[in-house]
DNA sequence: GAATAAAAAAATATCTACATTTTTTTATTA
DNA sequence: TAATAAAAAAATGTAGATATTTTTTTATTC
């Protein structure tokens, strides 16, 4: 049923490679993107390279001024604070809707995946048991407000999420090493999906968007501690 | 203080002209965009017109298929209810927000908005009636959601905005030259800041996500006579 | 003869290399 | 030092070459 997802151009991995770079930290926020550094970097002409900046410029990851070239967009601790505020509000309302819409495959996916996020432990490479665990925790996330079967509401999300995914990175290095950390998170997930079980609206919204803004002070420090801001 | 506007490249114009023709309906919901019908209306090569397609697809105003080229973005009512479905509550949101948030000035600029645009009546010509009303009735709006403070949230609500235009243009013709539907807008208006003046959160949201989801079945009408769906 | 499959042709999308314009840097002069 | 001019670097734009998809034509099978 599914297309046979076709063979991407140049443009369209350069928009990957160019995107997850920049989610990594490779390049500093307010970094020039120089046209001939990237053509270098990831071996493409300047049609492609400039194609994926068109579109990261549409995702606000990236800032152009017309005959002046292409920049990282910068980072401040105004901007944590209120991409973070954003998303715990959003989502709040989109788990309000979700209980209200969600049916009973809703709440088992939660629990499914609230289970696979719990397992992530056999894991011994650092680097893989970052990655394993942020995409586990994503789709229990996902599962939580796709309740709200709204396709619109769930586009607009992830395009936060996207916005917020540099200052979510520094999150996860301080978080995913610590099993402190990963203990309270657990916790914290635990109590959320007893409060939507319970249908409990008020108690459930109240809960996420707590848990939504635990990282902040926590983002804070990184960006301090890095030279960021 | 403001940056004297740069002057815009070829891919900027070349955006702004092909978003503002897809938003009036210049090209049918779905139609292929051939590289080369693009070339010849614009004027322009094949590199700005990428690029500016490369923005709208961030948009999702235009689908790409690689190897495929582009097409501009379907339309359905499937769409129509959940757009305005999300930016019903996505403004109930905001609007609770700024009620908490907002001070003085945003309730005069509110009221400044509200009068200027009860004063739309000296135009005589149709299509110059459709833009100036169209224009003051998003200031209107935008003036009651400013007041949530977060660029995060006032973001997210344009790109539903932008991604609504189409079905908007849809309702603008059937609203604006019918002085019956104006008035019945008008005191919508007045009520709505009625309930924001006294503060009053669970009634404005409510008259708000009300007075949002009003056009629905007017775009739904519209589609059908003209064959869009 | 109708339906299917294979091959060729046309149309289209994509990419690169080069030319042009604009901005930035460096050097020069008052 | 400030202003101007020259040089270098960078961004932008165009045209043509290449690769892919779609359509048309031709051949084959039932």
């Amino acid at each position: 049923m599914t297309q046979p997802a076709p063979r991407p151009n140049l443009a369209i991995s350069a928009y990957r490679q160019l995107k997850r770079d920049i989610i990594r930290g490779v390049y500093a926020p307010g970094e020039k993107l120089l046209m001939s550094r990237l053509k270098a970097r990831y071996d493409l002409g300047v049609g492609p390279v400039r194609e994926a900046l068109s579109q990261l410029v549409g995702e606000h990851l990236v800032t152009a001024v017309s005959q002046r070239g292409y920049r990282v967009a910068a980072m401040s601790e105004q901007e944590l604070n209120d991409i973070y505020d954003a998303r715990a509000h959003l989502e709040g309302l989109m788990l309000e809707l979700a209980i209200a819409r969600g049916g009973d495959e809703w709440e088992a996916d939660i629990l499914a995946k609230l289970h696979t996020l719990a397992k992530v432990v056999e894991v011994h490479n650092a680097d893989e048991m970052l990655d394993v665990w942020d995409a586990r925790h994503k789709a229990f996330h996902h599962a939580i407000v796709a309740g709200c079967q709204s396709p619109h509401l769930l586009r607009v999300r992830e395009s936060l999420f996207d916005q917020a995914e540099r200052y979510r990175h520094l999150w996860l290095c301080e978080t995913v090493f610590s099993e402190a950390a990963l203990e309270a998170k657990r916790r914290e997930h635990a109590a959320l999906v007893d409060a939507i079980l319970a249908r409990d609206s008020e108690r459930a919204c109240e809960r996420m968007r707590e848990h939504l803004m635990t990282p902040v002070p926590i983002i804070r420090e990184a960006l301090v501690a890095r030279g960021i801001v």
